[in-house]
DNA sequence: CCCTTGACCGACCGAGCGTCCGGTCTATAA
DNA sequence: TTATAGACCGGACGCTCGGTCGGTCAAGGG
């Protein structure tokens, strides 16, 4: 009997958050269930009576991290009004500096490169994507409503920003020497305007 | 003495393939020594008789695979006259039956993922990278000097372009039911039209 | 005809890994 | 107080893999 019934929550999310750290400096494939035993400050044994496999946990440590990004890239987006600004707006993602930054690009690499031939990972990046979708689509519609946009198919744009939003930050994130925080905010910007001009409808004066 | 001196070079072409090979089907995480010998119909040992590690084996198979696709990316490019079509023309990476991209794909996410973690993996990912460029720089000059563009730096436009073209390519392949053929050459070439419009001079009638 | 050289073999080693499992401890139920 | 169940421990097991190393064989030089 568990004397707190809340206990196995718990210590799953102990658990994740510990996979977690462990992945961020050592990786998908060099990371191993004892070090991440002991980040949990638990022993492997217990790490496997909550996880009966390692793929088991690193799914569930993966959908965490996304989920944990989700939630601050939409408070983010809450603090901007206008729909144009929302859409060009996301340069807390540039931030080098930042923890959440500087270890999920790699783990979204190692999840790339195992959904290269496993479907299950390839599911995984499909709902990453789907977030990202759903939120661009969200104020892509927003904009609409608010006459700001033309008619337009929010998902499909939602799709492509958010590919060419990813594609800029890859190159920042794996050739920094090449690919300045400026160019990177400069080719994002301008891309997507691009992208929108045709549907921008001119503000009154 | 070798009976014949171009040996060595017959025996490393032969064992990159093998190599190459065996990385498409198994990932960089699963492909063993064994195994690629075993495709290069060698031993271990005679293996390692030309590669000394696993790690000195994948980098040269790796720039080895850059260089067949960049072969044959500059062919096609050849083919076509003018210098905006020839920008909106890679078509033929977005051939889902074609085993070159079918494999390179996850071989470039391989690469991506441990460049996370790994600087000289990510010096490979720069020199991706730059032959893309190089080659994208040239069409932009060549559109400058026809007089058919404006002028404009052309790198810092060539990385911006691979980078939309990767982006949406990535996603076209890791989520094909989300991400049809027909919405990744329509995004691409939308993107790149939004970017280049202000530097495209009206052709005279 | 022997000796050297280099290509190549394949059994073996040792490290590292995920998983399993017998055991211990603690807290509740009887 | 005793019994029981679940939480957790940590060593052992089995396996895989990269690298090594003594050896074989064929070709050419002396």
């Amino acid at each position: 009997m568990p004397p707190i019934p809340e206990l196995e929550e718990i210590r799953r999310k102990q658990i994740i958050d510990a996979t977690l750290l462990t992945l961020s400096h050592k990786g998908y494939a060099k990371a191993t269930m004892a070090e991440i035993a002991a980040a949990a400050n638990m022993s492997k044994g217990g790490l496997a009576h909550y996880f009966q496999s390692k793929q088991e946990l690193f799914k569930a440590a993966f959908t965490e991290f996304y989920r944990l990004i989700f939630d601050r890239v939409e408070r983010e987006a809450d603090l901007i009004d206008d729909p144009l600004d929302k859409l060009l707006g996301f340069e807390s993602l540039f931030a080098a500096d930042d923890p959440d930054v500087e270890w999920g690009y790699p783990l979204l690499f190692d999840c790339m490169s195992v959904a290269g031939r496993d479907p299950e990972y390839r599911t995984l990046f499909s709902r990453w994507v789907d977030n990202w979708v759903v939120l661009l689509s969200r104020i892509i519609r927003e904009g609409m409503d608010a006459g700001l946009f033309s008619p337009l198919e929010p998902e499909p744009m939602a799709r492509t920003i958010s590919a060419i939003y990813q594609g800029v930050a890859t190159r920042w994130f794996l050739a920094p020497e090449d690919h300045s925080y400026e160019w990177a905010f400069h080719s994002y910007q301008t891309a997507i305007r691009g992208l929108m001009a045709p549907y921008i409808i001119a503000n009154q004066p």
